[in-house]
DNA sequence: AATGAATGAGACTTCATTCAT
DNA sequence: CATGAATGAAGTCTCATTCAT
């Protein structure tokens, strides 16, 4: 780095900042306006700038949106991923962690999940989302298969079918999502992170106790 | 292109008949490009129709949207009731075939899943959804409870929370349509009804045989 | 005229009875849309006939209009042209009555004179106008010229100019319709009668006696 | 074609600027082709500007027509306003001051004249004008009022009704405007004003000698 | 004669993008 | 770097007119 050139590292800085903010600015837009109330105006004037900004740092409305997608996923990629490797952990608290961070308050809440699924019903960024996405849930997905491999052996759950755990939950977390979406009053992301608790301990009975849910615990 | 009626043909069809054939149109059309890339001329070409028609039998683009929505809907509650009053069968039954209608392929398409997915996307049909649909969902829910009851009662499974289960059914629904709908290469239908049998062959185990998963059986 | 086919006379009679039905018509909802909003369907919804029938009995909207207009100033040519004639009458009988046409309550009414004004204020009705009305008002100027000049004669009224005396009223119909149209609360066609019989009665003070104005005299 | 600025040189005039363009524009089309007929392609092209450019500046077309009237009437006033203070006028003085802003060159034109009967002649724009200009109306009906009062008290005209003559003078104000814009070859604005003295005269004859009126000569 | 579903040109409006400042 | 007035294509909707019935 240019440490001595303080100026051009400010700019630097600034870009990434100004980036960072129309992200953000989109985010809050789509959370509110949806995808297509969400102009260049919406988005410029929530960041407190001037029109013709997107099209300076990014080249169209279509890659300030692709980028913002990329922006939540490596957001949430980075979260899931950070117990992974902790060794002081079993498999069981790997997955738990895993599972949590989906529904984690940075990430599962209105405005991310409005976005997440703004850009799920539309086909051309159901396009952008398989072109960049795929890989990280794969890497998930993989992830999950691998533990839960290791909890089955550990446990000797020989009916348990790995994969179609594996599967299942990938289809809980996005279910669960929409429904929080959906009915805020009658889903919560506690309730859900109970939910995928029952359903485990059901699958690997000797590690997880069946538990009742929650109710209205405030975290 | 017309395949039904020979060139100028086309004249004055009833009602009904004009507003299904939009409605499919539409549903094509949201498959296809989405729902900010369907426009009157996207869905009026596609029922090889003149622009001016739609505002003439429905009022307004918006409208058409929201009826095809309940189109949707309608189309898919009368599947999932078909069976629920049939007194030949069981609960358990009666729950397989509950879940059973949302992966029928009437139902679990790739272009119904299109549209459905795109409601949920936008926060202005997500209130439309909430607004008109809210009632099949809760009727639903409602159902299921009750046949979960029962077979819990049936089976004596009395750590089994039976609304849940419920709310795990629910949540795999939409979380599987949706991972078909985004990896159609990696999640069928065929493999959704599987994983959630095997999801209710654990919860019930003396109701259903837990069975591997049929790989990539042609229906 | 064919009386013995009484069939054909019924369908003549009709022709003329659906035109007067369909002018009614457009008169009702200029007067209540304007112009601008008066649409074939506003027109022939309020005839309660269907919408094709206008382009059958009038060749187009346009036409239409332009026989709308003329059946106005026919309507309104009659009204003063009545009492021209009478030999009974004096010329300041006749010139009063002749005033007072355009303030009877079949021409100077607001439906009526909404119409008349939309005329005035669209560039291309003026045009219609000055082609098929202005022999009529030629008519009615000549007339009032000719009975003013009567009058001057008779009372010897050296100083006044007939012309000036004829385009002053001519100014006055206009202006107080239109003052009766913008201020309904605020001028009326009796006052307004009133008003012109004031001033009348300064012009020409040996036939006419200035009297205060009734003070809301109902007609 | 643009005649103030070269080729290319248009771009960020001052908002008050192209608003005032805006309303010119829009004043030249609806005199040539009408209310119904002024679209925001004539209104542009007229200002030789791009269509979109009328709601960013105005916010609708709507906006654009009631702001154009508030332009004329504002005009108008601050002409028959400009003499009513000088005290070095009589208040007969005032009151032909008054008359003849009615028919300035800048104000009885046949645009302007179009473009006052146009909203005249729309109920809508009726509305309008009762809502924003019968302030204005009731000012200069006052401010006539108040001089015929003082013209009457200096005359001793005991028979004359101040309020009469007001009512009287500003339907002839309206009435020879439209007689203007029907028939220009048989009426004027030199004329109108002559025959307002004339009617004047008759009112105050100490004050005003009646005179014949100038025979075509052009001003 | 009458109907009214259907057409399609054209209106108003929105908005991503450009570019002089 | 940043601004925001200006552009103009494209969208939704209206409506006079047509024409099979």
């Amino acid at each position: 780095m240019n440490t001595t050139n303080t100026s051009k590292v400010r700019r630097t800085a600034s870009k990434a900042v100004r980036r960072h903010q129309l992200i953000t600015a989109t985010i809050e837009s789509i959370a509110k306006n949806g995808i297509s109330g969400t102009t260049m105006t919406t988005v410029t004037r929530g960041a407190n700038l001037s029109m013709g900004i997107v099209n300076f740092h990014f080249k169209s409305k279509e890659l300030l949106f692709q980028e913002t997608l990329m922006f939540l996923a490596e957001e949430h990629r980075s979260l899931w991923l950070k117990n992974l490797n902790d060794n002081a952990l079993t498999p069981l608290d790997k997955l738990l962690s895993l599972v949590d961070a989906h529904f984690h308050p940075s990430i599962c809440n209105r405005q991310k999940l409005a976005v997440w699924f703004a850009f799920f019903g539309e086909a051309k960024y159901r396009e952008s989302y398989r072109n960049k996405i795929a890989e990280i849930d794969s890497e998930r997905i993989h992830e999950t298969e691998l533990l839960c491999r290791s909890i089955i052996e550990d446990g000797n759950y020989c009916k348990v079918d790995p994969m179609m755990v594996t599967k299942n939950l990938e289809g809980l977390y996005d279910g669960l999502w929409l429904n929080i979406l959906l009915y805020p009053k009658l889903f919560s992301r506690l309730q859900a992170k109970a939910q995928i608790r029952d359903y485990l301990s059901t699958i690997f009975p000797d590690h997880l106790v069946s538990q009742t849910m929650p109710k209205s615990k405030t975290e």
